[in-house]
DNA sequence: TTATGAACCTACCGACCGGTAAGTTGTGGA
DNA sequence: TCCACAACTTACCGGTCGGTAGGTTCATAA
């Protein structure tokens, strides 16, 4: 079944915020790539602000599955967390571009914050840190011990995930193959030291 | 001794460039801040872009100088790596405006086409390649794993350095209070870890 | 048959963008 | 005294921005 002219608009919207930001895209650059003029879009959604935050929701709905998923899957937390973060490492193209503009709302949301006023955010730290809190290690850590170290695998994460363009460009191909040949298992070795429990 | 118009103009433009982006802020916008005409900036500045370019060099430029410092100060190669990537976190504005022009960067510099931006990042990397390289349980270990090993660091601290506003908007100022009393031992933990060589 | 509403369109608006052109003003040296 | 030059200015350019106004087309329901 063919997607929605909405739906279209949706993913284009995805991909171009993901690339450029909110400021580097217009709206008629996003109908553009599924052959509609900018009136067509406005349309389907009344202001670039609620086409973005619908953007937003959609990622947001997709972590929450994707964390049930891994609830349903694995019963050890620790496995829980690994395969919940590893997934965002992935190298699909759809991942990056979560990874992406989960970044650049971190960067862009306190100056946007006041007309939009929702933190999409907020779900999916609470969520992890309740799932480092259930690591056995973490039992007796207080809540800002876990929300530190839910940040620092976050920060490792996608801070990589983001980061594919700019290394192949300063380090050329073969090195950033290379570097992705051996980042996935550091990063299990890393999340292997926090489930270990916080330093102390 | 007063500030040069230009050096004004520089400051500013790191402050706008860190908190916008160099999409979300006009020549206007930072000749405003200073208190004189777009074209007043493109006397001191040809473009856009050189200025961009100068605020960039700056920053390399200042963490050459953060780096040599500690080289000198610190003998311990573990000492020296933990207090290069420690003065990042703290809490001064100026620190925090860097994280977020180099997390942007990041971001942005495969869409500024020509991106003489890469560069800057180049040297930084691979002065910080270096700093892992010299410790002693890394030093059978491959460039692409020290190469990993960087990049979980730096993500997990500027991913924390660019946060405050958000953090500050989810959790409200208390919980963020608190996060960051416990954030620089979490992290020296991490530094410590690392130190102890890769994972195999 | 008519009419209603979804899904598009062209035309246009005022604001702003980066950048050019052509001054004006003040200062310091020959 | 004259002149060159740095440091600005106003005026303007073509282009893009998000958004509005007011259509047209077409399927479906009354």
């Amino acid at each position: 079944m063919a997607q929605t002219t909405r739906d279209q608009m949706l993913d284009a919207a995805k991909t171009l915020f993901a690339e450029r930001g909110f400021y580097g895209v217009s709206i008629a650059n996003i109908a553009g790539e599924v052959g509609l003029t900018k009136q067509a879009l406005l349309h389907h959604f009344s202001t670039k602000e609620k086409l973005y935050g619908e953007v937003l929701e959609n990622i947001s709905q997709r972590f929450k599955v994707v964390r049930a998923d891994v609830l349903a899957t694995e019963t050890e937390p620790e496995d829980q967390l690994r395969v919940y973060l590893l997934a965002m490492v992935s190298r699909s193209p759809q991942d990056t571009m979560r990874s992406r503009l989960l970044m650049r709302e971190l960067l862009d949301n306190k100056r946007r914050a006041g007309s939009a006023g929702v933190w999409y955010l907020k779900d999916f730290l609470e969520d992890l840190v309740e799932m480092v809190s259930a690591l056995k290690a973490w039992r007796d850590a207080s809540d800002a011990e876990a929300l530190a170290a839910v940040y620092q695998l976050l920060g490792a994460i996608n801070y990589y995930a983001v980061s594919e363009p700019t290394l192949r460009g300063i380090f050329g191909d073969d090195r950033y193959e290379a570097l992705d040949a051996v980042f996935t298992e550091q990063l299990s070795g890393f999340i292997r030291k926090v489930a270990a429990g916080p330093s102390r």
